[in-house]
DNA sequence: CTTTGTGAAATTATTCACAGCA
DNA sequence: TGCTGTGAATAATTTCACAAAG
């Protein structure tokens, strides 16, 4: 019915560093921030980032800048951040573990409120707080806390299979560390290491010095 | 001397996805691979992929496809994986041992060669065979082993001085773990695993469906 | 009939230039 | 003067269309 604002991809992928520097500034005590700032610690040109804000309405003011404070909530509303979201991590291996010790997901509203593990070694163990079960009892736990988000660190052979799982039983998203691509229908973003080594590896080869990141 | 061949940044990213497709495909038997099957399996068009293989010259036959061995050997030679990597990881903590433990590291000729700390408590620890060292002794090492890539896991606060010492001991390329741009003069590639998690959640409000990668 | 390689066209994203507000 | 917002211009990337090769 209302149009929905179609906002381009690599728009949305700036928006966390946006909303991770505006924070920073805010907790340094300041008010106001204008684009050039916002630019100049992110590297990116100011009249892009204007560019990108742009698509959320008249937010900032004339030689004055952007409210910081109005900023942050702006973007933490778009990026779905004012809510909390209830997570499963599935793969309680050695990144599932350092996922589950990993502050910043708390912080963010994402809670982890159960893991699962196929290993008869780590189910029944608490990891954080956070205590891994056996597969058999993931459907019941997702569909009845209704889960919406979900961490994926198993090996990529079962990748696909337990992401397809988790969505039949209500996940809407994808958190994703296996080297594969996942066919579901639901949200995917995918964390990729070796992709990540292989591009600095090729980065250092072609004598490239800058920053790049991935994305698929 | 030469020219150069510039390749466009999507285009690089795009390179270890094909790599790891065409190694899947080379262990399961296959001898030629075309441009529209390399596409399927990783849901890019097959037009694409050749312009991408384009810029390295003509390896492919019509009405063939190309050698996969043959590809994937020219693949790891433009990523740089035909040579061996000395590697060392700063920051022993959770995330850093997860590192430790991920084996297609070891696989892609990335040889962690010793781990750094500063916390005491895991300093003289041994974690997958790898010896976690003071901060002290990081220098010495890195110069004298000509250590190239760097693995930064220390916390946000830490990672700009940490990337500056490793570069100044000769390093040339960063894996960034921290959610904090690196202002330095190497190859720096980052993994941020809140602005992952964030865009994830964008999605999943916007109700969105489908795959999307991060980098910078 | 299949598949590559590649200019040309279309699309998408970034940067420029500047009008307008404080 | 300092800054936002935005059309217009530019640049980068992808897709199309098709000639040539096996």
């Amino acid at each position: 019915m209302t149009d929905r604002i179609e906002i381009p991809r690599p728009t949305v992928k700036r928006l966390s560093l946006y909303l991770r520097e505006v924070e920073r500034r805010l907790s340094a005590g300041s008010v106001t921030i204008s684009s050039r700032q916002l630019g100049d610690a992110l590297n990116i040109a100011d009249t892009q980032i204007r560019k990108d804000l742009g698509h959320f309405g008249q937010i900032g003011r004339s030689g004055v800048g952007y409210q910081a404070q109005d900023l942050a909530a702006t973007l933490r509303q778009i990026l779905g951040l004012d809510r909390s979201w209830p997570t499963v991590l599935v793969g309680a291996g050695n990144i599932g573990q350092a996922l589950l010790a990993y502050p910043p997901f708390a912080l963010r509203g994402f809670k982890i409120l159960a893991a699962f593990d196929r290993s008869p070694e780590v189910i029944g163990q608490e990891f954080e707080g956070v205590l891994v079960h056996s597969m058999e009892v993931m459907e019941t736990f997702v569909r009845e806390q209704q889960i919406h988000l979900g961490l994926v660190a198993v090996p990529s052979e079962a990748a696909q299979e337990v992401a397809g799982q988790l969505v039949r039983y209500g996940v809407r998203g994808i958190l994703n560390f296996a080297p594969t691509r996942l066919d579901i229908d639901a949200g995917v973003v995918s964390v990729d290491l070796s992709r990540s080594l292989e591009m600095l590896a090729f980065q250092v080869s072609q004598g490239l010095v800058g920053e790049i990141s991935i994305d698929e």
